[in-house]
DNA sequence: TGAATTCGTTAGTGCGACTAACATTTAGGG
DNA sequence: CCCTAAATGTTAGTCGCACTAACGAATTCA
């Protein structure tokens, strides 16, 4: 996505263009880091849900992060194999399965907290802490306007 | 995409993943759009470089558009197919095509230039009109940042 | 109890971004 | 002038994320 040639106007000044673009960027730095701890966003996210909430069932889980139940199953599948999350079936209710995090599971969260947090630094780097701000308060509503 | 249940609060807050889901949401606004017209996002920003810089070769056009060279042959098939631009061999250049607007070609992109209009409305509805200058300028200062 | 719903899972789609490799043609440096 | 380096168009892949359809098994509800 170099663009060393003058971009068209049009989309220099779309703001679905504009936040297109810059979400590539964010997310190749995302990427780019979480792939140093062998990670990749829905790891990020499923570890954080479980984190905070506690362990869950995957409907759950696929609920609070936003993950398709789908895709949700080679996420913990992954996840399982390197020993960071762990499914047992319900005893309670024999659809469900219990997604719970290990030990190891929390020790990688916190490499990827640490992670993301630099990422954040170098994406907002030219902005104040006021601009910085702002721009997750608009991101915020606008998010809440089309989520909710 | 719908958290119909809580988020977890390191997600709600990190800018680079309200980037991301509000690219998300803004993309499938624009996807849903363009669909309609049978146009996809390299479509307009192809026929945009097009009308708005003049015929040019498709490594240029991969330049202007951050399209890359090996997506952009066919993207220009499925225009070319329709008779939005024509593809000629450049006579002076006999490694290049000269890639042409047709006079329908500038038409569809009128009619996708209304569709996506109306998007960036949608989009940006809750915000008054200040803010929405100051969002799309704290986007292009870090987009500038970033690609420059 | 029968119908509708929930849950986990498999399989497959679409789009955008990106890489590698190749043949042809052009441009540049000794 | 030649030879090497670079540019161009093209084919053929990969990857990640978002999303749909369909299924069997288990559970809830009317």
């Amino acid at each position: 996505m170099d663009t060393g040639e003058e971009t068209p106007a049009r989309l220099r000044g779309m703001p679905s263009r504009l936040l297109s673009m810059l979400a590539t960027h964010a997310q190749r730095l995302v990427g780019d880091a979480l792939a140093d701890a062998d990670a990749r966003t829905y790891h990020y996210a499923l570890l954080a849900a479980l984190e905070e909430f506690g362990s869950a069932s995957q409907a759950a889980l696929s609920r609070r992060t936003g993950i398709y139940r789908s895709d949700l199953v080679a996420t913990i599948n992954e996840l399982a194999d390197r020993k960071l999350l762990e499914r047992t079936p319900d005893p309670g209710d024999r659809r469900r399965n219990v997604i719970t995090l290990t030990r190891e599971g929390r020790r990688h969260l916190g490499r990827l907290d640490a992670l993301l947090a630099d990422v954040q630094n170098d994406l907002l780097a030219p902005l104040s802490a006021v601009e910085r701000d702002a721009l997750t308060g608009l991101l915020g509503r606008l998010l809440d306007h089309h989520t909710r």
